[in-house]
DNA sequence: GAGCTGTTTTTGTGATCACAAAAACCGATG
DNA sequence: CATCGGTTTTTGTGATCACAAAAACAGCTC
């Protein structure tokens, strides 16, 4: 009987590798951010459920982060959570998709619309190189690189407004759209490259204010408009 | 000091009340609810400083109940977190005041026009009722209460709506106008009963939605105008 | 073979603990 | 009297544990 009672058992104290030096940013930091883009572009499908210690896993951290940065993408509406405490993306319905893209229209109208005056000839030129870059993903047939790169148009002009709680809502719904526009962009299979990105620059390029907007909200309604099919 | 020694003797089950049975709704849901509606109808002020284990020990719970709530609030911008993790209710810059009243006329502005067609007669004189508990509020120059009944008569609005993701950001945003609305009505000590509130139940009654729009955005701009003094 | 029941595993929840860093405190010194 | 130094206290962070409930699984009966 040589560890018939092992009395102390207490080794609450794991390796403890020094946490400090570097700004480690908080280990619940890390996997909030790390789900977040991985949700906003549509990396994960809708319905897809995620467990706590399957994320503390994979980022390497305990429950407790892993927990804390799922309760706030839960509170952001990025994952739903049952009764029973589990998670998962959300699968949203029809009525939902709707609001979702009104709100887009909305929000992303004004922000451009704030974003035009400030708006000067390198802002244009990047926005170009963007959409560049949205016509390889398309190539390509990458959904989430299509997705993470037209994110990044929108947000490299929105940025420009100057509003930042208006852009975080704004980004909070994206965040709601992930999945649902991985689903439809994957089953979708475009060839054509973005039309209204384009009509964005010319009235960008122009000063022109209503065509800017009537643009902005054109390109944000038209794609969520086809999944009534 | 005393040095006691306190053997851990691993007693790590403590009474464990039997959760069960009642739907407690997990704890965590409880202190967020309870800090939530404590921080949107202005009942803490502006840089109000928070500690996990005070609202621990408020709510009767452990610290990782509070952290859960706290970190949701601060995702939601309804608690803002220093670098060193302090949290504190958030103190707004004028342009945030700006941008955030921006955000609840757009939104609201929306929200009343989609409640318009389905506003009936008892919509009407359930706002009609609160608007006189609203005046009640302002007699006895109760601020929190008036934060709370005016929050109140909008909500009943909006919910007609039924646009539940907008009505979810337009909350968001009261959220974090909370403490400072306490301020602001705190020193202004107004006598005079909201003026737009009766506009919006006039152009509710004859469905003029252009005069809704107008007396919507200038309720929620009205107020928030005042704090360039 | 299908359906149901009892068991086993998985999973979320909340409490506790050790630790680091920030804050508060307090005394000594110029 | 103010300021600086060190010490003590407070506070957030993350890991771990026990437990309850849900889910998965197995075995048994009809």
């Amino acid at each position: 009987m040589q560890d018939q009672s092992p009395p102390p058992a207490h080794k609450p104290v794991p390796p403890l590798v020094s946490p400090r030096s570097e700004n480690v940013s908080s280990a619940h930091d890390k996997v909030y951010r790390g789900l977040r883009t991985r949700i906003m572009h549509g990396e994960l499908p809708p319905a897809h459920a995620l467990t706590l210690r399957g994320i503390g896993r994979e980022f390497d951290v305990s429950m407790t982060p892993a927990r804390e940065a799922v309760q706030r993408l839960v509170a952001e509406g990025a994952l739903f959570m049952s009764s029973s405490g589990r998670v998962a993306t959300p699968e949203l319905s029809n009525e939902r998709i709707e609001e979702l893209a009104a709100l887009r229209a909305l929000l992303e109208v004004e922000l451009a619309s704030r974003a035009l005056p400030r708006a000067h000839m390198a802002l244009i030129e990047r926005l170009q190189t963007i959409n560049g870059t949205i016509a390889e993903a398309i190539a390509h047939k990458d959904a989430v690189a299509y997705i993470r790169t037209n994110l990044e148009f929108h947000r490299t002009l929105y940025l420009r407004a100057q509003a930042p709680a208006m852009l975080a809502m704004c980004e909070t719904v994206w965040l709601q759209l992930g999945p649902t526009m991985r689903a439809l962009y994957g089953r979708l299979q475009r060839t054509e490259l973005p039309q209204f990105h384009r009509a964005i620059v010319a009235a960008l390029r122009a000063g022109d204010e209503p065509g800017l907007r009537l643009a902005v909200r054109s390109d944000v309604t038209q794609g969520l408009k086809l999944l009534a099919s």
